[in-house]
DNA sequence: TGTACATCAGTGAACGCGCGTTCACTGATGTAC
DNA sequence: TGTACATCAGTGAACGCGCGTTCACTGATGTAC
């Protein structure tokens, strides 16, 4: 005997699959871990087929874009929004979001920094989100990974930038992995370790 | 009819399967990443049955754990050695073959500064090694890692040890994820971005 | 306003896979007397 | 120097698991005339 629903499926169609995939996603990684996705339990989490998520997404590795890509544009929208509320201290502002967001999502900073950037195709989703983040990062730092291509060997102002990003990356990433000593208050941090930095040094 | 072996098999007690399984797991990793270490093919790849390594490691963990502490010691070896080399400028040499280690062995690196060693017990293998480790780049930062435990809020040396180091760890992360715009010689970076930089700077 | 039809976005069964881990076992090795 | 015995470090079968992916399918939706 074939089940005929009392209710019939309102949203076969479901309308928005792609997005409560992705937003399902989201919450997975940073309540599990990245290891922990998978396009079957996603499904599940959307009381949808396991085959379902293959009509929005070509393989596992296309979800895994998606999700970067999404990061990226939050990240871009956080430091933006920082630089823009404190005009005064650009590097400052951006330099405490940047590890503000790390610490928020870590699990999808790293997805977002992991091979999935390194094997994303130009002018892919992912690729123009992250090129689009780092236009807002350069803009703050001044010159920036956009313009830091230097021509020469010698040390100039975009390895300025350069230094500031990498610090700020670095000071991100040993947080979340907890790699420093502990016994830090993680929020001041930022802001002291920046403090005592000077750039510009030697030419 | 039992099998009589020819030659029986004179490293039945392999002698050293340990040894063989974590060189083996070493070569795997940056061959094929980490999400391809499996105890099975490890154990395929040493020619002993899949439950042989039961004997050395508990489980999984275990030959992870082990593995990041190996790394541990060699980048320790490798600090040193850098520091030893160049007694008048230890920042630079340190920094340099900070980075140097992690591009020659990216996978391991992230091993290391991964999910196991936030997850080992203090006084374990690893993280005694993680801790000597850091003990040789505190020393060559000066006051360093071992020390950066700062009793005020206030901004002080300490912070410039740990900008130096989150600063190299920085370019170091970037660089092996190449999230870094292409067109760059990693060989000088390190040098001209840390030339560029002065610590100390306000109070 | 209806109707034929194309396409979209689901379903559920199936395939094939490798993995971690446990178990009872056995041959090799080391040790006490 | 032999011998009895404990322990060490292997073996191979088995369990149970979830995963990615493909396939033929079907009901829902949108579109052209």
């Amino acid at each position: 005997m074939k089940r005929k629903p009392a209710t019939p499926p309102r949203d076969y169609h479901h309308g928005d699959l792609r997005r409560v995939l992705v937003d399902g996603a989201l919450a997975v990684l940073e309540r599990d871990g990245a290891a922990a996705l998978s396009l079957r339990a996603l499904a599940r989490d959307a009381a949808v087929s396991h085959a379902a998520p293959y009509n929005h997404f070509a393989d596992k590795e296309a979800l895994l874009a998606a999700l970067a890509a999404e990061g990226f544009r939050r990240f871009a929208a956080a430091l933006a929004a920082a630089a823009a509320a404190a005009p005064d201290a650009p590097l400052l502002a951006i330099g405490g979001a940047y590890v503000a967001f790390a610490r928020a999502r870590p699990a999808l900073f790293r997805l977002m920094f992991g091979p999935v950037l390194a094997g994303a195709a130009p002018g892919s989703e992912l690729a123009e989100a992250a090129r689009r983040a780092y236009g807002v990062l350069g803009g703050a730092l001044g010159g920036g990974p956009r313009a830091a291509t230097p021509r020469t060997g010698q040390p100039g102002p975009d390895d300025d930038a350069l230094a500031a990003w990498a610090l700020v990356h670095g000071l991100a990433t040993l947080l979340i992995d907890r790699a420093l000593p502990p016994g830090r208050e993680p929020e001041a941090l930022v802001g002291r370790v920046l403090r005592r930095v000077r750039f510009g040094g030697a030419g």
